[in-house]
DNA sequence: GGGATATGACCTTGGAGTAAGTTACCGCAA
DNA sequence: TTGCGGTAACTTACTCCAAGGTCATATCCC
């Protein structure tokens, strides 16, 4: 009995697993990777390091863990925008709206992917790789669609448009975190009269049911 | 002569400092605070890791000196923009064309001041909110102009979209790093042209002289 | 000689990663 | 039902290294 606390306690890996990556996520996406702390990471998740290495191998690939949680999530909610039939701007803000109400409960995840402090090589990179090329895909097919109708076809203009319009959507992110106390129906209400504001041109219909939420 | 190499070499304390903040601000607009080793800047620079500390004092402090450089450098030229009559769409557009102009043949001095891996708080940050405090009084006072000329007035919605200009600018001079065939006047033609895609409506005026130098 | 410029070698610490051992659960034979 | 090996879950207590920071000393100019 000279290990006070070791030995299972009957919580199965999958579980365990989860538990970690939830911790893993908020810090990572908090503070960054390369500031993040294994072993503060493993003690906010309530166990010890050596567990996570077990189940994960390296730092690195806790946060490749992470990184697919996370863009899981956002990637199969922007299909499933791309998938019905509007077009445009109103595609834009019903993907926001999907974003917002994704990240209220974690609005950390979404900096995970953004996180120009994580490794440039490896599982991370493949993973964030794959995850670019999937969300990456469906901007630029919203944004050409977009430029197409106002006649820009300049391949080039559409590439930094798409960049424009994927940190357009991490600033509306970021500035919602730092307003914590706004819901995600006033976040699409916003987006809505920002656009509206750029635009000029009012467009096609209002995303949220009850403008009244306001 | 134990040491081989030490003894003065005639270079005065000011010119050292400048080339060290230069050779600084490459890396750690780079790669990023947390992930540029002061013994790299100082081997970059060509001179030893204690000649920085004895002329900044600490890692912080290095950072600090290279934000306060480059931070003027920005903030002056987009004091210059603002103090002409320009207004709306067409203001924005001379900001980004000066903004260009100066980051092309240093790019990497516009990460330092988005940098999220910098310290937050001591000189560093008191600078950051210096410069934070005299772009965002620019930024806000150009943003509020053009959406009080669309009849939105509420001030969460200038904030929001404030810092949506801001990393706009942020996206598009990230975007230019990976595109570094592209000069400066294209750029400004090429912001000119996704402006005139989102508003619809023609800005005012041409900002670049010769639009054939497209 | 004194002060500014400069360096090699060192100290220190935080944090990634590991070795080795501990405990609990589970299937199975008697 | 009990005993028992095998395996999965779990921890303490390390090693090791990169990088921030310091010390003592050296060279040069006035």
């Amino acid at each position: 009995m000279s290990r006070a606390n070791a030995g299972t306690k009957g919580v199965p890996r999958a579980d365990r697993e989860l538990q970690i990556v939830r911790a893993a996520c908020e810090v990572f996406g908090t503070v960054g990777f390369a500031k993040a702390s294994v072993a503060g990471i493993a003690a906010d998740a309530g166990i010890s390091k050596p567990l996570v290495y077990q189940y994960f191998g390296s730092k690195e690939g806790l946060f490749s863990a992470c990184l697919t949680h996370g863009a899981e999530l956002l990637a199969s909610d922007m299909e499933r925008v791309a998938a019905d039939d509007s077009v445009g701007l109103e595609r834009g803000l019903r993907t926001l709206d999907g974003i917002f109400r994704i990240l209220e409960p974690q609005p950390w995840l979404w900096r995970l992917f953004f996180d120009r402090t994580a490794p440039e090589s490896g599982d991370v990179a493949a993973a964030r790789a794959f995850y670019t090329d999937r969300i990456t895909r469906l901007a630029m097919e919203g944004v050409g669609e977009l430029m197409a109708l106002v006649g820009d076809d300049d391949p080039l203009d559409v590439s930094a448009m798409t960049a424009v319009w994927m940190n357009v959507v991490d600033t509306l992110v970021t500035w919602w975190l730092d307003h914590p106390e706004v819901t995600p129906s006033q976040m699409t209400e916003r987006c809505y009269r920002l656009i509206v504001a750029l635009s000029g041109a009012e467009p096609p219909a209002r995303i949220v049911a009850d403008p009244a939420v306001r």
